[in-house]
RNA sequence: GGUCGUGUAGCUCAGCUUGGUAGAGCAACCGCCUUUUAAGCGGUAGGUCCUGGGUUCGAAUCCCAGCGCGACCA
């Protein structure tokens, strides 16, 4: 990169004026093509910390002839693999036959102590004279290597010295135990592999700051553990969703992320472009009206586990991308989605929990996942909170202009009662209790079948647990006729901005003219699952990389 | 959107009430040390106290505004 001003000029500038920071072009530039200042990145090469490590490196290649930069090593076993390798009476003979008086100094002691080659991270280095233990770390768990100056050449010993926190290295000798009872690697060979140049954080501490642990994902997880733990189980629980639908006779599918028109939900897309075609597209906020489309085309149960994107607010549940599944079944409703809902959500509580009894913490709670989840009706539950009806739309009203709700003149009775629900309901329900909220009103649920005797209400539950939205099914609606009227009531309430994106979906229609067999849909939030199995008070927790402000 | 909290060394944090030379631990550098477990001992170095303005002889500290982050509320 050609820096109009070169790096030394702060130095030698110094002495004229310590008020005007001559690197501010520099660091400028460094910010606008999306470098951190953050002195955990590059831009600080002026910082001591990172010098002494440089020139740790200049040491190892001038003085040493070593390449801190390895490549390709074979045999190597994990750490915790190594561990189990510990052979206790190896290590009792070794212990006494070295003990043992010998008058020829010439026999060799006896071990048989197992040897491994391992390799890791270096997260604790206390070099005490002629010894040197080192804790080295990978994705299986933590190991010391012990180190003697009798047992290796002098400039590996200088090297082995040398070695800082944050290091990579590869080590290779017998398991044993120290005297303090620690298994492990008595290494005669230490090498370097990765030079680490970044200051580490506090070896105690760890990195505590949110955003810091966010930012730096990639320090986070050497640095806490239960990162990688959260990051691992996750990955479990995905893989279990996906047996678990699997053996229901669910296909697995993929569909096109980036949508010339962004339905299946209530939400503001992101904009993308398409060049050649000269075309905005949006990525998705659903999947949901791809995969019906597989339902019109014959396939009978289809899931996909994927990303969906929403431009909105971030707080503890929401990030801009997140992950849900989506499935349908033909020929099922809301129901058979409920019962496969539970049945899942159970299954995967019995994946994490310790005890038999199904009951995982969040937060202050305890979750029961053992005993039928909750049922209540949108009515009961509104009227249970509120103490009228939500049909009550005299009431409704008052309530929502005591509650300061925008717009709440303009808003449709139902629509306004559901804002009212929205904020005073919901949160009623026990969070400690997975309960399904059934019997939505029809007028906030345009894609569902209204129930038979009563339109104004549809076949449709929305899932709470732990004060979150866990996931909400519906009885899919495949009169293409009345779908029509619904997305034209819908548009006709829209702002201008949402009938940009918000288009009558007349290839969909079309779908549905074809025929759509009746169906169960359901939407599951994936992040929040991991939420809960793994007690997570932040999405971001779950997400490896989620969403932040650039710096 | 509102309220509260928070921002000090690479990291984790004191100091702010009551204005007066910028502090500790870890990490780093130099030295000692063959059984450490957050090793220990001696020494050295390291700062835009988030930013801008104000009050003051003097501001990390008090006041105002802004920004970041976090939590709660709506």
């Amino acid at each position: 990169m050609a820096s109009p001003i070169p790096l030394d000029a702060p130095v030698m500038m110094a002495t004229f004026s310590r008020s005007v920071d001559m690197r501010a072009p520099f660091k400028a530039a460094l910010a606008t093509c999306g470098y951190h200042r953050s002195p955990m990145l590059s831009d600080h090469e002026n910082d001591a910390l990172k010098r002494a490590r440089r020139d740790k490196t200049r040491r190892l290649r001038m003085d040493h002839g070593i390449e801190p930069y390895g490549r390709r090593v074979d045999g190597l076993i994990s750490l915790a693999e190594a561990r189990n390798l510990f052979d206790a009476d190896a290590q009792e003979e070794y212990r006494r036959s070295r003990e043992a008086p010998r008058a020829d100094s010439s026999v060799n002691v006896l071990d048989r102590r197992p040897r491994a080659k391992v390799a890791g991270r270096c997260i604790q280095h206390r070099a005490m004279g002629k010894l040197i233990f080192l804790v080295v770390q990978d994705d299986t768990g933590k190991l010391q290597i012990s180190i003697s100056r009798a047992d290796l050449t002098m400039a590996m010993f200088q090297i082995a010295k040398m070695l800082d926190y944050g290091d990579i290295i590869v080590a290779e000798g017998p398991v044993g135990m120290t005297n303090k009872g620690e298994i492990c690697i008595w290494a005669d060979l230490v090498e370097i592999h990765c030079k680490s140049l970044a200051p580490p954080p506090e070896k105690f501490h760890g990195l505590t700051d949110p955003e810091l642990r966010y930012r730096y994902r990639y320090v986070d997880m050497y640095a806490n553990p239960r990162t990688t733990e959260v990051f691992r189980l996750r990955s479990q629980l995905v893989a279990q969703v996906r047996r678990f639908m699997d053996d229901r006779g669910f296909m697995e599918v993929e569909t096109p992320i980036m949508q010339p028109l962004a339905g299946g939900a209530a939400a503001r897309p992101f904009v993308t472009h398409h060049n050649a075609l000269d075309i905005d597209l949006y990525l998705r906020i659903a999947p949901e009206l791809y995969l019906k489309r597989l339902l019109v085309g014959g396939m009978r149960r289809v899931y996909e586990i994927g990303r969906n994107f929403r431009n909105e607010g971030i707080d503890w549940v929401h990030n801009p991308e997140f992950t849900q599944m989506e499935a349908y079944e033909a020929f099922g409703d809301c129901f058979s989605m409920l019962e496969l809902t539970e049945t899942l959500v159970r299954n995967l509580a019995r994946l994490v929990a310790e005890s038999g009894d199904l009951t995982l913490p969040f937060g202050d709670v305890q979750i029961d996942y053992d005993r039928p989840f909750e049922r209540i009706s949108y009515g009961e539950l509104f009227e249970r909170a509120l103490g009228f009806a939500p049909t009550d739309f005299d009431e409704v009203r008052q309530r929502a202009n005591a509650l300061g709700i925008e717009d709440a003149a303009t808003l449709d009775d139902w629509l306004l009662a559901n804002e009212v629900y929205e904020r005073c309901a919901e949160k009623r329900v026990d969070p400690a209790r997975p309960t399904f909220v059934t019997d939505y009103p029809s007028a906030v649920s345009p894609l569902t079948r209204p129930q038979a005797g009563r339109p104004e209400l549809c076949e449709r539950w929305e899932l709470l647990v732990g004060g979150m939205e866990l996931g909400t099914a519906y009885t899919e609606l495949n009169d293409p006729d009345v779908q029509r009227a619904k997305f034209a009531e819908q548009l006709h309430g829209a702002d201008e901005e949402a009938r940009t994106f918000r288009n009558l979906d007349e290839d969909f229609l079309n779908a549905l003219e074809v025929g759509m067999p009746p169906a169960g849909g359901l939407g599951l939030g994936i992040d929040r699952l991991v939420m809960l199995m793994t007690n997570a008070r932040s999405i971001r927790d779950v997400i490896l990389f989620p969403l932040l402000r650039p710096q």
